[in-house]
RNA sequence: GCCCAUGUAGCUCAGUCGGUAGAGCACAUCCUUGGUAAGGAUGAGGUCACCGGUUCAAUCCCGGUCAUGGGCUCCA
């Protein structure tokens, strides 16, 4: 199998060879896997007793340089099937010379290749390696490397094959590109939201409480209501009610809805208890999602078709056991709130709705700014029906066809990907990217046609007959967690004023200036503004620079001039210098932003 | 969960080739009334992540635990 590559990958998928060159110098036994080229760079996978570190690097790097400096060319060579066979027999392929051990990856990837397919090996110096190439013409070509990080993974990635080590580098045409490359990972670095969060004293996670369940200070607090009024403003006006339900259930609840059996290892071990003296023993669950409990709120009362659209909404909290090496910053949490909702209607009602909450989506992402995402449909596998999914054909193709629809007559930029979908139906999840570069479903919308027939959810229909209902879940502003997350990573912690934790700050210049001030703070106090007022003695610059750290959107600087006149000078992230206005006009201006929620 | 790395003051980090620690910032007190990104002085603050081992002696060496970070679909 050869795919095309562009020069960069070329460079890359070389490195890789150089890498490989390089360890088998150092350790002639050593046994290699794959090594193929990746977006940041590239990586080899070897199977050696010894435990290769960083502290290896700098040895590895050297030998590395020994062979791009010998600028040895790539040979390609093509041989049959046996031939192949007979290298990796007598240990040849992916080796510097024949070994009394056999390339035993090499011998299975060959065995994988299909017959009739052309078997090829690339050759620089004594390294002979099973490659589909393409390569650059020599060793010498790949102008700069660097190894970065090694891991672990599965031969194939499947955890029932042997550990290997997976050695990471990245290389680039030159040094100077590799340079900008670093440097750019650097600035990166700063927008980090653990890095942001912990500056700007948004949330924190302690040992006593435990990984992956963020504490939320004073200031992430702002933001969570911020997104809440937004949200209930939103879904308000959308015709969504609102709901609450508990953080805990019975296990049968979780029978009931199926999620058990796949959902178990996911969830934080249950409550055993006994409630009253000689009654069954009851085990209770922490929710890892709301779905059942709006179930059963949908249940609670007769449902005639005459109600339906139900859209029951609810920031619900839930917990889930993610594993421990899956846990990152506010990304991945163990504790969370989503922006919940489940939507109950009628197949007739299904693609209206299901649009609605498309829009919605669209709406919510203009407001933030976000342009980088990808929606991604995912649908069911047929070879799967009655295992990963539901064994209803009819209501897959269905409902998948109702989702296409709407995505196409929206105009929305989508990708379609099989066998991704939940095991109730098909769904689009909007990916992004954290700063790090790492993929996150940031937000999600789901069809399901199974689990309201699980709880026996039905309307009545106007003939008098009982229907299930079909179930939209969205959670359109995802997680508390993930979306601020995000959002700060977005904003690199400057959040646009109707966010910001901190709006205003007042600076005084003097002690002169405090009366003033505090009327100034007051009035924005009056008007729910976020002001804090800095009438310390420090001097004026100080002031300017701390605010300025905190990323306070507006900073007002109150001198005798200003307080005199009525008036503020504005200093804010949008003008290039100071501005000196009247108090009332700003104080307007800064309203009407607040109100508007503009960028 | 698995592999690798890291864990020293609130934060960012030095340091001790084994003899119980230091800077800058932040904080407190005092002096400074200062006009657009750091005014000065003094002071307080640490069981060197936790548990165990080796040692006359451990923050440092060894083992374990916990936490954090990077990585773990596919890939000739």
């Amino acid at each position: 199998m050869s795919f095309p590559m562009t020069d960069l990958e070329r460079i890359r998928h070389s490195a890789a060879h150089v890498l490989a060159t390089a360890l088998l110098k150092i350790w002639p036994e050593a046994q290699l896997a794959a090594g193929p080229p990746v977006e940041t760079g590239f990586y080899y996978d070897v199977d050696l007793p010894h435990r290769i570190s960083p502290a290896d690097f700098e040895r590895i790097e050297a030998e590395m340089k020994a062979v791009t400096k010998a600028n040895q060319p790539f040979v390609r060579s093509t041989v049959s099937r046996d031939e192949a066979i007979k290298l990796g027999q007598s240990g040849r392929l992916a080796a510097l010379s024949e070994r009394t051990e056999s390339s035993k990856f090499k011998l299975d990837i060959l065995s994988r290749i299909p017959e009739g397919e052309e078997i090829s090996l690339y050759t620089n110096g004594d390294f002979v390696d099973l490659c589909a190439g393409p390569h650059v013409m020599r060793t010498g070509n790949v102008g700069a490397f660097k190894l970065t990080h090694v891991s672990s993974t599965y031969y194939l990635g499947d955890e029932k094959n042997p550990q290997l080590q997976r050695i990471y580098g990245t290389a680039f045409k030159n040094k100077t590109e590799m340079e900008a490359y670093f440097q750019m990972l650097e600035e990166a670095k700063k927008r980090d939201h653990r890095k942001l969060g912990k500056e700007l004293q948004l949330f924190t996670f302690d040992e006593d409480v435990g990984p992956g369940l963020p504490l939320w200070l004073p200031k992430g607090a702002v933001l969570i209501e911020e997104l809440e009024k937004l949200a209930k403003e939103t879904e308000l006006h959308a015709g969504y009610q609102r709901v609450r339900t508990p953080h805990i259930a019975r296990e049968s609840l979780y029978k009931t809805s199926g999620h058990l059996p796949y959902y178990a290892d996911s969830m934080f071990p249950p409550m055993c208890l006994q409630e009253s003296e000689g009654s069954e023993k009851v085990t209770y669950y922490l929710k890892a999602m709301n779905c059942p409990h709006h179930h059963k709120l949908f249940d609670a009362v007769p449902r005639s078709y005459r109600e339906l659209p139900i859209r029951f909404a609810e920031y619900g909290t839930c917990y889930r056991y993610e594993q421990s090496g899956e846990l990152m910053g506010l990304m991945r949490v163990r504790s969370m709130q989503m922006n919940d909702a489940h939507i109950y209607c009628t197949p007739e009602q299904f693609a209206q709705e299901f649009r609605a909450v498309n829009e919605m989506y669209l709406k919510y992402f203009k407001i933030f700014g976000i342009d980088k995402y990808q929606m991604r449909f995912s649908t069911h596998d047929p070879s799967k029906l009655g295992q990963k999914f539901v064994d209803e054909p009819e209501l897959w193709k269905k409902t998948e066809d109702m989702v296409r629809n709407v995505l196409i007559e929206s105009g929305i930029n989508y990708v379609e990907v099989a066998n991704e979908a939940a095991f109730y139906g098909p769904k689009i999840d909007v990916q992004v990217w954290s700063i790090i570069g790492r993929e996150f479903t940031l937000a999600t919308n789901q069809v399901d046609f199974a689990v309201p027939r699980r709880f026996g959810l039905a309307y009545t229909t106007s003939e008098n007959t009982k229907e299930t209902p079909l179930c939209i879940h969205r959670a359109p502003l995802g997680t508390h967690e993930r979306f601020i997350g995000f959002l700060i990573e977005h904003f690199a912690g400057a959040f646009p004023v109707w966010l910001a934790p901190e709006q205003v700050r007042l600076l005084t210049v003097t002690e002169g200036q405090n009366e003033y001030g505090r009327r100034l703070e007051k009035e924005l106090k009056e008007k729910d503004v976020r002001v804090v007022l800095d009438d310390s003695r420090e001097k004026l610059g100080a002031k300017i620079r701390l605010a300025e750290l905190a990323k306070v959107p507006y900073i007002l600087t109150l001198g005798e001039r200003e307080s005199s006149s009525e008036q503020v000078s504005v200093r804010s992230r949008k003008l290039t210098a100071t501005v000196t206005r009247p108090w009332s006009e700003f104080f307007h201006q800064l309203l009407d932003e607040i109100a508007r929620r503009s960028l």
